[in-house]
DNA sequence: TCTGGGGTCCTAGGACCC
DNA sequence: TCTGGGGTCCTAGGACCC
């Protein structure tokens, strides 16, 4: 049976957030923003969107675009504790809520809108009752599944209820430009619009091979979500980091060694900082270099155990920059740890590698022993007989 | 005044071992 | 002589998302 998925998405959150801080800026033109030559734009409120202003458009130029535009920094902290309210709210209607990032979760609906009469009504009081509770604006997709779920969400902004049953996605989904499809990212769109796919039903309609070959794996999920089918499991536990990085764009590309070397030592403090706080170790040292044309090169070197030490990890990443970039005129430099895992687990794998290093210390010793001892009836056995005898006998 | 920073997942080639 | 094939790890790069 199909389940129900709800995708629930905090409108423009960093502005709203910056607006429930501060109640004066209600209805100015906002951006959470930053604010040095290099600064981007992080969110923008409704009003400065009025303006052209979009996340990921240069501070400056959103500045250009509306010269009255109030400029906020980020305060991410602030910012997690007004997503912890949030979840929290959609945790007391459920507990099978997957949080998806700070400001977006899904959650399986299934038994509680088992007896909901008008699912519509239903999601418009949540709405309404968050934003009393948090001052918190949502788009909420319901779907069966997750894909749908988020683009339901994500099909009218701010305040937007989509509900998408398998029988709508033709009339819903297909029209909508292809660079909507969650997914599709601003390489691949170009690639498939230049063979004449211009929407999500033009890609579900095509036989093309090209289309195959531009999408190569990721194919047939697509397909699945374009028909109404596919993931509709909501993972409630949060899972472990794979990595854990830090980067940073200079001010003026740079091929400084010396300035190169105080930024990389700061990164590496920080991400060693961070490591030790997840309690994890790691055994992969990256970095990342991005040159002045905006290439991104990545290298990496696995050290020889898993460590949590900081002059590994710096020493690892200098000679990283050294060996592939020096004198490489660079606009920012970033190190992330990979390869993780739980010191607790690591030490305990250590302990256990040293008892059965004693143990075959051991096993040795007593073969010799038994080899002298039974010399005498001119018996030798290999070590393999014997250790088949000795399982033979813990058994 | 062109373009941040945190991630995840996938692919592909080469090395190395059995 | 001439040279298999599977599995796993390492490394590099690419695409995408928020």
């Amino acid at each position: 049976m199909a389940k129900i998925i709800m995708h629930i998405d905090l409108n423009a959150f960093f502005a709203s957030a910056e607006v429930i801080k501060d109640p004066s800026l209600e209805g100015k033109p906002l951006i959470v923003a930053g604010t040095s030559r290099r600064g981007i734009v992080s969110t923008s409120s409704y009003e400065a969107r009025k303006f052209g202003i979009y996340s990921g458009m240069p501070t400056y130029m959103a500045r250009r675009l509306c010269k009255d535009v109030v400029i906020k920094s980020c305060d991410f902290a602030y910012y997690h504790t007004l997503s912890q309210q949030f979840f929290a709210f959609i945790k007391e209607i459920t507990p099978l809520i997957e949080i998806a990032s700070v400001d977006e979760c899904y959650a399986d609906m299934t038994e509680v809108m088992k007896d909901v009469k008008d699912p519509y009504a239903y999601l418009k009081n949540l709405q309404n009752h968050l934003l009393e509770q948090t001052k918190l604006r949502c788009s909420i997709g319901l779907a069966p599944t997750k894909f749908l779920a988020k683009m339901g969400s994500d099909y009218q902004k701010p305040m937007g209820i989509t509900i998408i049953r398998r029988k709508d996605v033709k009339n819903i989904i297909y029209p909508l430009p292809l660079k909507d499809m969650y997914g599709i990212g601003k390489k691949t769109y170009p690639k498939l619009e230049n063979i004449g796919i211009k929407t999500i039903g033009d890609l579900m309609n095509s036989s093309s091979p090209d289309v195959k070959k531009i999408l190569g794996k990721s194919y047939d999920t697509f397909m699945m979500w374009g028909r109404g089918y596919g993931d509709d499991q909501i993972i409630t536990e949060s899972s472990d980091p794979k990595s854990i990085g830090r980067s940073s764009t200079f001010l003026f590309d740079t091929n400084d060694y010396e300035e190169i070397k105080e930024k990389l030592y700061l990164l590496c403090q920080d991400v060693v900082s961070s490591l030790k706080k997840e309690d994890k170790i790691a055994s992969c040292v990256n970095i990342t270099i991005k040159d002045s044309s905006f290439r991104v090169f990545n290298k990496s070197k696995t050290i020889a155990s898993p460590s949590e030490d900081f002059d590994i990890f710096f020493q690892t990443a200098l000679k990283l920059y050294e060996d592939n970039f020096a004198t490489k005129e660079i606009r920012l430099i970033g190190i992330s740890l990979s390869s993780l895992m739980d010191k607790d687990d690591f030490h305990l794998q250590l302990n256990f590698f040293n008892i059965e290093e004693q143990n075959k210390k051991c096993e040795v010793k007593l073969l010799i022993n038994k080899i002298n001892n039974k010399m005498g009836k001119k018996v030798l056995k290999t070590a393999k007989e014997y250790s088949k005898e000795k399982s033979h006998e813990s058994k």
